[in-house]
DNA sequence: TCCTTAATGGTCATTTTGACTATAAAGCGA
DNA sequence: TCGCTTTATAGTCAAAATGACCATTAAGGA
């Protein structure tokens, strides 16, 4: 299919490639986004943060690789990892990205409820949640937070094309109860949008526009929870049955981009 | 990182894998959209048709590659090829995809404007245009033509991907003037909405639905084409500078989906 | 008990759609 | 040359969806 195979060139003679999966793995806790992080404890980048990954097993695929990896990192067992919400992104393959050798990455994202702290076995013990620096638009939080910024490889790109990957896929999919635990309130779903896009949101606006959507969420039988809450207690809801919302919640900054 | 990977295991030793690019190259023409084949002419899969791809050189990354192989394949210079839209789809890695070895394919989606015949230099002698089926809203075109259904290895649902991806950004971004020539009709920039989505769009209100939206196309200086086309001439546009389209151009169907 | 904080229930004006009608400007066949 | 057909364009109108607010309810806390 080219100058460097004409006919008759042997297709076996390949240039052999390290395969691995890095995960984005996100989380919504005390109204930031974080993402796990792992602290390298070997060259290169020895000291440095970086996203949690690992080489592919000889017959396993990405997707299969990538899961097994959240379990381990998140300290979940495979069992219960197998319900968290895992997709890919997309695949890294600059030559130089890794210092070593030739690496070419599957990058995954994937969103979790608010877990406990990282407790896996192995090297997950410098497993740690990370917040995200918050957007703009958001009234400015702990500004004293560790400066997420120059993660080891090209993880700092990596994380910049999860981040706004599902971003824009909150505005078109039911994918934000997915960060939710299984019995949510109103308030804690329009607590995800705000804090993944980083806006506020109109309360009653997004409540009926959520409501009005068919199976996004479905309420759960009785009563509403009273928690330690300040106000009046919310209704309980649990993620639909639906994949899509239509039409779109679209982010309000939507306008001035390009 | 797990339990294939405790303390002191030597990072250096990682399986080995082939790393290629597919391509899904797509036009319309004659009202159907096209996929750009290629013959296989040797094991395995020899006489089937197959997305054009091949592997990675030593020290190219994947959009590299993938665009080489595109100008191979569309027997465009390479420099013409630099301005035809390419974008990572997915990346597969199923085991046992490829019978002879292990594989790990990167795919990538490109979208042309409609192409001469492909008459690419080495063994892109078997390249060709293939319309895909029409999607059931549209009225049934030429029901002979040939049976797109079983391409090689993983193939066909790479194809199906890559179509349901365009179809999708077809809504919010500015991606179907991708498919035009560098001038042309709104009447053909609806056409691509209609044969990529299967659907019908009501003329004046697609009309009024892409001049609303700021940047997605401007008006050529001068005259509108009257070409031998039977109605009235049409005004030219070109590409607008804007990517992104908000609000999005929702097709019809999405209503109807879960 | 009064105040503050959230959750909910509504209203109203604007925007955006979807469905259509009407007019303009070619090409065609008789 | 005269209709007829075809495609482009200009509008109209009502329904759907959004954005900006106001009001009420039901806790918890000082």
């Amino acid at each position: 299919m080219s100058a460097t195979r004409p006919e008759g060139y042997d297709p076996y003679a390949f240039e052999p490639f390290a395969v691995t999966v890095d995960l984005a793995v996100f989380t919504v806790r005390e109204s930031r986004l974080h993402v796990l992080l792992v602290e390298r404890g070997q060259e290169p980048y020895r000291g440095a943060w970086a996203l949690p990954g690992g080489f592919l097993l000889p017959r396993e695929s990405a997707e299969t690789a990538a899961r097994r990896e959240l379990a381990e990192e998140t300290g979940l067992t495979e069992r219960t990892a197998a319900d968290l919400h895992l997709e890919q992104l997309r695949t890294y393959s600059e030559p130089d990205r890794d210092p070593r050798m030739r690496v070419v990455s599957v990058a995954y994202t994937a969103l979790v409820p608010d877990l406990p702290e990282p407790r896996g076995g192995g090297d997950a013990a410098h497993a740690r949640w990370m917040p995200l620096p918050t957007a703009a638009p958001l009234p400015a939080f702990g500004r004293g937070d560790p400066p997420l910024a120059s993660l080891a490889f090209d993880h700092d790109r990596i994380l910049a094309d999860a981040h706004e990957r599902i971003g824009a896929k909150l505005e078109y999919t039911c994918l934000a109860t997915a960060f939710c635990p299984r019995e949510f309130t109103l308030g804690e779903l329009q607590q995800v949008y705000e804090t993944v896009w980083g806006v506020e949101l109109d309360r009653p606006n997004f409540r009926r526009k959520v409501l009005a959507t068919p199976g996004f969420v479905e309420a759960v039988e009785g009563e509403p929870r009273r928690t330690g809450g300040r106000g009046k207690p919310a209704a309980l809801y649990r993620a639909g049955a639906a994949s899509a919302l239509y039409p779109p919640l679209l982010r309000p900054e939507g306008r001035q981009q390009t």
